[in-house]
DNA sequence: ATATTTTCTGAAAAGTTTTGAATTAAACCT
DNA sequence: AGGTTTAATTCAAAACTTTTCAGAAAATAT
């Protein structure tokens, strides 16, 4: 196996525990400690870990700060990337796209740069992967920073997805089932609201770890949504049952 | 095969996942690893990708950004962030302080953090300091994304600032003499003219390289101005001509 | 259409880097 | 302090790259 791949296999284990031991890394990586070690040390000094006796963790949030970060270290990351691969491929040339905040939507913005579109979004992230690209015209909804997320909520971030009309809406969530979409973040719904109603067409994109769930809050019903993409490790029974409410659905 | 039908198929791969090995992409591509290597180089040429050992990565985008804008920091980085501190100490408690854009006062900026202020900014620089840290409230004017600068302009960022109510402004430009301050950045001078409107004390921040310079557009006059810092290196003669017309000017 | 030049491809040789095991040094624990 | 575990070091084998070269494909000229 390639170096990148461990490296970025040994960041995965860490964005799900604090700490793991050498022994675990090999292990579960199929390398020797030595060829760990030596990762773990690069990791080190790129200041992505931590090294400790026995093993690494992960470093202090201040440090790395970057959203970007914390992105490599999601759970589904694979299987976010390519639900955001799909989407991406549904954006026509120059279509004006509304981009909602959350890691899946995240992965489908960051390749959208070949299409020239214009993008409507409350994401930092999205901003920021954009703020020196020449060919994306971005417009940032404002609004208060909602730190956890880098949204930017509230009534002025509200107001601006009311003035804007857009091709396409892709979206996020927490939770979808056979009721609707949910989500837990109460203060993105009504912004998540006005972007739907902003789009003639509404994308959800939800890894598999959400079909199926419910969260604190429903964003909708299903037919507000014309597709819902997700990857193939969502369950077929739940799936069955949102395609039989009319839902049009893709799995990557 | 063609070769651009062979690259395009790489970036195709590398858009799905992060790192792909060089066995992989032959195998898939059908062509024999000398070729494919010979692409990856006229693509990491391109800056398309990276080469690793054993394969190719994508170009970690989030770093270049990132690179691109600690680069713009190195002249007089020095300067600026002893300029941004002495500005810093101007705040007190949870004042509500707006931040323009511009490395000097993004230097600024970044030193208020202990003082839980709330920040009014068009800044993603800014912005993005401030992503994750749950002490400081920060509301982010919306608006087109201008590149180069990162920052937000056009009518939404213009109307945001003209909402609101703010104790200090810190601002930012390219030139100060006794005709006033001057800015290149046409498309920010009318928002920066908003912002110091909505404050009750305007605070200019300028290195050394500025003083004594003229810019394209004139921002505004001196009297619109309640303090001007500045460093050590600035022409003392300069700064003379400044203090006559009645600018509160302050060296660091 | 054929010949000639140029470019591109795949394979082999030569040179690097990386890896895993063995050895030596350091750190931790009670 | 002594025993155990973990880390650094070293080195040969393996994996990967670069270089080189001959043949195939494409482009150009005849």
């Amino acid at each position: 196996m390639q170096s990148e791949q461990r490296k970025k296999q040994i960041q995965a284990m860490l964005g799900e525990r604090e700490i793991v031991s050498l022994e675990e890394l090999a292990r579960e990586i199929g390398a020797s400690p030595s060829t760990i070690r030596r990762d773990l040390i690069d990791l080190e000094n790129t200041g992505l870990l931590q090294r400790t006796h026995g093993g690494a963790r992960t470093v202090a949030r201040e440090t790395q700060d970057e959203f970007a970060f914390r992105n490599r270290l999601q759970r589904f990351q694979e299987e976010k990337a390519a639900i955001g691969q799909a989407a991406a491929t549904l954006v026509e040339t120059q279509q004006c796209v509304i981009c909602d905040t959350g890691t899946t939507v995240y992965e489908a913005a960051r390749r959208l740069e070949e299409k020239m579109p214009q993008i409507l979004t409350n994401s930092l992230p999205v901003a920021n992967f954009y703020a020196s690209s020449a060919g994306v015209e971005l417009i940032v909804s404002g609004g208060v920073l909602y730190p956890r997320l880098g949204a930017l909520v509230g009534p002025v971030a509200e107001k601006f997805f009311g003035q804007f009309n857009a091709n396409l809406a892709i979206m996020g969530g927490d939770g979808v089932t056979a009721d609707g979409i949910y989500n837990s973040h109460t203060l993105l719904i009504d912004i998540q609201r006005k972007m739907m109603e902003a789009a003639e067409r509404v994308i959800f994109c939800l890894d598999s770890g959400k079909v199926g769930r419910r969260s604190v809050s429903r964003l909708c019903e299903l037919d507000r949504v014309d597709l819902l993409i997700t990857d193939r490790k969502a369950s077929p029974e739940v799936l069955d049952s949102l395609r039989k409410r009319g839902l049009q659905v893709e799995t990557v």
